[in-house]
DNA sequence: TGTAGGATGTTATATCATAACATGTCAAGA
DNA sequence: TCTTGACATGTTATGATATAACATCCTACA
């Protein structure tokens, strides 16, 4: 579909254009992941630390079977559940979000500062951010109280252009 | 999974706890989609009429497997293709909504409208409401412009509680 | 009346996800 | 120390969702 090598705007992966500090990324979210799952009794074990660790260093969203296909090569389990299963535990206590558009998963940059995040999907090079989506929550909710509704949970996924791409689809004007 | 005929949510389907006028529903829309779709210079063909039908009647989100299985036993096709154009084309012309967490597609209730809706999911009887989402789509567009991306759709789907599943899931107080 | 575009249908296959069960690990209590 | 129960990991097998590629058939219109 697309070749992530060739695009302006997957050729800086580590900025996913929303700015973050990369360094921060992999060893950070991890220490802090261990602390918080500690915390409430859960634990990282070695597939899904591994799991966590292959979604931070991919830096967008892996499909289950891109994630299962890293795993076994390092000897983990080579079934879908494997990877499912692992994919879910980090989903369920915030260290990765699902992305449904994609059917795919990313690690979460924010873990802990309980959030309910939005996703911004480039159409073009498939780059993946996460937007802060508390102004967003508090609308929808008002909107689902209106007729009765408790949200529990949301997915909000916009598609359109990243910055880098917009540069592509609409050029500076001026320049035909 | 769920059995419907047994939800208090199920049990008056037609209102899909957002209140609308069920007498509209099928004949009114449908006629509205007509004449929506020959300004578009595009035709409701009997598949896609029927699809549109079925989706009305229905009148909850149905999977793609559901769409195919009733349009095969009335003489069209009886291959996946034949549901998935269906129903890609009345999402494309707005008269059909994709619920991406149920992996299904809703009739649109407000088709013309041009609208960004946001979905509201029972997750106890799977009812599926369409909310406005101006607000959220005003809330989305700006999150997204701070870091240079442009919207072009978005996918707003919550999970949480119906009023009459509320009552199951959290008694009355007071009463035990 | 020929022809081009679009719609519908098919076969075949790709892709995503989970049910059900077997085995392994480890810590708390008998 | 032994046992047992909870949980994690692994497997096989299958289910569910979706699309690619191509054949046929309408239908508008030059």
């Amino acid at each position: 579909m697309h070749d992530p090598s060739t695009c302006p705007g997957c050729a800086q992966p580590d900025l996913a254009f929303a700015p973050h500090d990369h360094s921060r990324c992999a060893d950070d979210v991890l220490a802090l992941a261990e602390v918080q799952l500690a915390q409430g009794g859960q634990r990282l074990t070695p597939v899904r630390r591994r799991t966590l660790q292959i979604l931070l260093e991919a830096h967008r969203a892996l499909g289950a079977y891109d994630v299962l296909e890293r795993l076994a090569a390092e000897g983990f389990g080579h079934q879908p559940p494997v990877a499912y299963r692992a994919l879910e535990f980090l989903e369920e206590n915030g260290l990765a979000h699902r992305i449904r558009r994609l059917n795919a998963f990313t690690a979460c940059m924010h873990p802990g500062e309980l959030h309910a995040p939005a996703f911004l999907i480039c159409r073009i090079c498939n780059a993946v951010a996460e937007a802060p989506g508390a102004a967003i929550g508090l609308a929808l909710g008002q909107a689902a109280k209106k007729v009765g509704f408790t949200v529990e949970r949301a997915t909000v996924e916009a598609l359109g252009l990243c910055p880098a791409c917009t540069v592509i689809e609409r050029p500076v004007r001026g320049v035909a």
